[in-house]
DNA sequence: CACGAAGTGGGGAATTGTGGGTAAAAGTGG
DNA sequence: CCACTTTTACCCACAATTCCCCACTTCGTG
């Protein structure tokens, strides 16, 4: 499905893949890859959730469906635990509804843009249910790090990675 | 299957095989080699993902339902250890779907080409579920770099390798 | 040598990305 | 509750990229 096969759709399964550098005008919208365009439409009636990634400085951006499974899964951590009442508090917390415009675009809010540091230029790639939002420069810097420790012998790698057959 | 040999087809399983050295015309379309066009037509629909090689400075090119399996593969791992999270975004992120153009080119997005530092002269070889794609000057280093290390006795090989009968 | 198949190159149309003017809406303070 | 400021949404226009098509070159084969 899809003219070029920029996403499959499988049942209720998205999955986004692909890289984009774009840049956030000085309104701080954002221009959703044409390719995507059509699914976020038809699957999600132009209705994105966008909210802070807790594990990188980068935003996660949902299609509306995805982000409802997703506050679920959020609903059901434990309060007790710390860390899960945080990622609960703030993944919740600065989740922001936004519609495509008539262009294609969103605004992000400027409160997830200080967080993430997004200037004019950022990344969006696909991963899986959502994308992901990196200013630019910090996605080089932890792109080159990767590099310099994928493959590099005296940096231990975790077996799930070590049995990985590519 | 394949007047060739040049890959085989059972079942679900596509071994591609054999080397060739092509050019990229300066749009940044790679000919995919005629032998292995069929193949791609009628397993993949002429679909193709192609993203980047974390291990080396080449690109790696699927057919379609093989890069499914792939993206299983790494959908599953942890977010929480870093480094395989960072594999799960580059991978997933930077693989970009292409199709056969009607002369049975796909454009290589700039982000790759600059990621493998194509230019003008590059190989491209068959490598079981996948192509290998690589800058040519770099192919070659590595080619004579491998000649002088292998046989070297003063160079560890890891079991696996010991074991093989070639 | 002639022919066909494979690889290469480029013009131009269509699509996609970017920027800004202006109107509508929302938030703020008196 | 109203006037004022700030933010958001819609529209149009330009720039860049990608895609489609046609033509030429090169190579292997009979």
């Amino acid at each position: 499905m899809g003219k070029s096969g920029f996403y499959q759709h499988d049942g209720d399964d998205i999955v986004f893949r692909g890289f984009n550098k774009i840049s956030i005008d000085n309104k701080g919208r954002l221009a959703v890859p044409c390719r995507y365009r059509e699914l976020i439409s038809v699957q999600a009636e132009n209705s994105l959730v966008i909210t802070l990634n807790p594990l990188d400085r980068s935003l996660w951006l949902y299609p509306l469906p995805e982000w409802e499974v997703i506050e679920d899964k959020l609903a059901s951590l434990s309060d007790f635990d710390k860390q899960s009442r945080r990622t609960k508090q703030m993944m919740r917390g600065y989740a922001t509804d936004c519609q495509l415009d008539s262009q294609g675009r969103i605004l992000i809010p400027k409160e997830l843009r200080d967080y993430s540091e997004l200037s004019k230029k950022v990344v969006i790639f696909g991963q899986g249910n959502k994308f992901e939002i990196w200013n630019e420069k910090a996605w080089e810097v932890q792109r080159v790090e990767w590099l310099e420790t994928t493959g590099d012998d005296s940096v231990p790698t975790p077996e799930s990675l070590q049995s990985l057959s590519l």
